[in-house]
DNA sequence: CGTTCGATGCACT
DNA sequence: GTGCATCGAACGT
């Protein structure tokens, strides 16, 4: 046993299906800290949860689930602790892991990752003729996370609690965590189901709450 | 600083 | 045909 790393623990536990098969907004505050990986032929790549969001049943307006079952939605109808990836805008996928279960569709949609392994990677799929991406903003919003860790619709259903997409426990240590309203959507604006790590760097959005932010 | 707006594909009405 | 759980360039103040 090689104790590899100083100061953090090694141990990496893969997050099992009860984890996941839980009321919507423990998933979502659980999951901030928690470790988000891609393992590809490419390489892995991989980035601590530090915003997250709720989307919660057929009552819920901005959840998929709203309109009943579809054919896009039909993930969220499924076994909790699955991927459920859509295509937005035409451009931008997204990824959420799947809660509850048994028959209550919810899910919790990753908005940004603070990068851990893989940033040569990450910054590879990332570039687009543009000048280099800073690491704080490599997986920056949810368009921005599946690109940099190669999620597209082809891990859509994949579940969590295996290779090659997984979410763990590094025992990274989590600080306080916030709520606040949802963004990006015109619908369900009222319910504050965002949680995310104040004044993270990687977080999307407007980063500084109240206070006004210095320097 | 701030806000506006185009890109771009597809699920759903 | 309409409208997105977005992003970033472009422009205004």
């Amino acid at each position: 046993m090689g104790r590899s790393r100083a100061g953090a623990s090694t141990r990496r536990r893969v997050l099992p299906r009860g984890f996941y098969e839980r009321d919507t907004l423990s998933v979502t505050a659980d999951l901030i800290g928690k470790v988000l990986v891609h393992r590809t032929p490419e390489g892995v790549t991989a980035g601590a949860i530090v915003e997250a969001e709720a989307y919660i049943g057929e009552s819920d307006p901005a959840c998929h689930a709203a309109p009943g079952p579809t054919a896009r939605n039909e993930p969220l109808y499924g076994p909790p602790g699955v991927a459920y990836v859509y295509l937005n805008y035409g451009m931008h996928y997204l990824v959420n892991a799947v809660t509850e279960g048994r028959g209550h569709p919810a899910a919790v949609l990753i908005r940004a990752l603070e990068p851990l392994e893989g940033l040569d990677l990450m910054a590879g799929r990332r570039a687009g003729g543009r000048r280099a991406i800073e690491a704080p903003s490599l997986c920056r919003g949810p368009g921005n996370l599946t690109r940099a860790l190669g999620i597209s619709l082809a891990q859509n259903r994949l579940p969590l609690t295996a290779p090659p997409l997984s979410i763990e426990d590094w025992g990274m240590p989590v600080g306080d965590v916030v709520w606040g309203p949802r963004i990006g959507i015109r619908v369900g604006t009222d319910r504050p189901w965002r949680c995310w790590v104040p004044g993270h760097s990687s977080v999307s959005g407007r980063r500084v709450p109240i206070d006004g932010g210095r320097t």
